[in-house]
DNA sequence: ACGCGTTTGTGAAGGAATGCACAAAGTCAC
DNA sequence: GTGACTTTGTGCATTCCTTCACAAACGCGT
């Protein structure tokens, strides 16, 4: 009733990718006892220019008071609720290798509305173990978790060579947002959504950044290697 | 001498962040015996138009070849050696938890010039401890491993709660570029870059979509929970 | 009731990235 | 050597994102 429905359709992608760090920022200053927050201060928190922050969430309604600010637990609220936070999503990984077993621990998913829910992997010798809490299952219970978990989101962490061949499995059971660890692009039907988290590929971009910084200073390249050229 | 080194000054970021997923699509060729690809069969192999391609590629010079496409090769190592990866780099892995150990596990960071040559923590118990045959050292050896053996980029694997201290070391320690896997903002000095990897932040945004995807299916929202609506 | 100081929400301007369409430049067959 | 064919590199239009700057809206003290 209060924002208008019509109006909110269609949130840039930008806005979304931020929303996320918005909702720590927010939980961060409500831990602290911190009732109430300025688009400044929220901005600091979250790392962004505070008319940024401003435009992003006049996207999702008007939830601030002018001349006072945000009031943090229903800002929070508002974010979460716009994410799909509010209800809990089953979680499915797939490959237990060191990667897929950080992620199985890893204590960030759980505390927003992500349940991990199955531990695949088509290692038979890996069948049957358990991984923090869970047992490892065959990628064949993948058409039950769906159907019987409304398992929605799938989690792949297997080495490249078989990403593909996961990624048909979880779409033909009916998931249709994943997450993929695997160095390669993945091709779906449409109406499937994927992201990937490359490691390697943001230590590359970290690469290009640091020899810029490099040649700037005063290096040289001496066969495709940086040289400290003397100064003074 | 080819390339005029005063026009590539200045490559959008947008393209820095793509080079390293078109330098996989050349490995991938180089690796099947295909010597020449054509703007178009590359662009499909990194999951991109043709034109972006051509765009981004021209940014760091003109090595195609009108009529007949890119040399994999040259171009690979064209790419390779304007994102700095002609030389290594060397690698310290900050937070031997659960992530932390499944990086320094990880063979994707040595296939492209990055070397692992420091595992810290600031754990008693974890000192000395081998991983993936390394040894866990104390947070005191960073000054000496910045000296000794030119440590360049910092891998924060570390809980929130301290990575700030951790990275004030690293930055202190002389460290420029820092790989963040901790779900909070940094503040850094300038002249430092920071990039952050958040896997939670990558659920969430897959969340609103599939939220999204749900509600447009004709499900309806109550109190906060999807509920599928009798359709027919 | 009223004016003052503060902070939001947003039009408008500026900048960056994307997609289109084609001229320029090369290969290859003959 | 020549012409047909292919594919690159890029100017232009468009869309998307960011930044600026300010009017509108609110609380508060008096």
């Amino acid at each position: 009733m209060s924002a208008d429905p019509s109006s909110r359709r269609g949130i840039p992608d930008a806005t979304v990718a931020r929303l996320p760090e918005y909702l720590r920022a927010l939980t961060g200053f409500a831990e602290r006892g911190i009732t109430s927050v300025s688009s400044e201060e929220l901005a600091a928190a979250a790392g962004v220019r505070s008319a940024k922050l401003r435009k992003d969430l006049s996207h999702l309604g008007s939830y601030g008071v002018r001349g006072v600010g945000y009031e943090v637990d229903h800002l929070a609220y508002q974010i979460s609720r716009e994410l799909g936070l509010t209800q809990d999503w089953p979680v499915a990984i797939v490959g237990m290798g060191n990667l897929g077993h950080a992620l199985a621990a890893y204590s960030g998913f759980a505390t927003r509305g992500f349940r991990v829910v199955a531990l695949l992997d088509q290692d038979c010798d890996l069948i049957g173990q358990e991984i923090a809490g869970l047992p490892v299952r065959p990628m064949s219970a993948l058409a039950d978790l769906v159907a019987a978990r409304g398992l929605a989101i799938g989690v792949i962490a297997t080495p490249a060579a078989s990403a593909q061949d996961v990624c048909d499995a979880l779409v033909d059971a009916g998931v249709r947002s994943i997450l993929n660890f695997a160095p390669c692009v993945l091709a779906v039907p449409d109406g499937v959504d994927v992201r990937k988290v490359d490691l390697s590929t943001e230590l590359q971009i970290l690469a290009f950044h640091e020899q810029r910084k490099a040649l700037a200073r005063g290096s040289v390249l001496v066969d495709g290697s940086l040289r400290r050229v003397a100064s003074e």
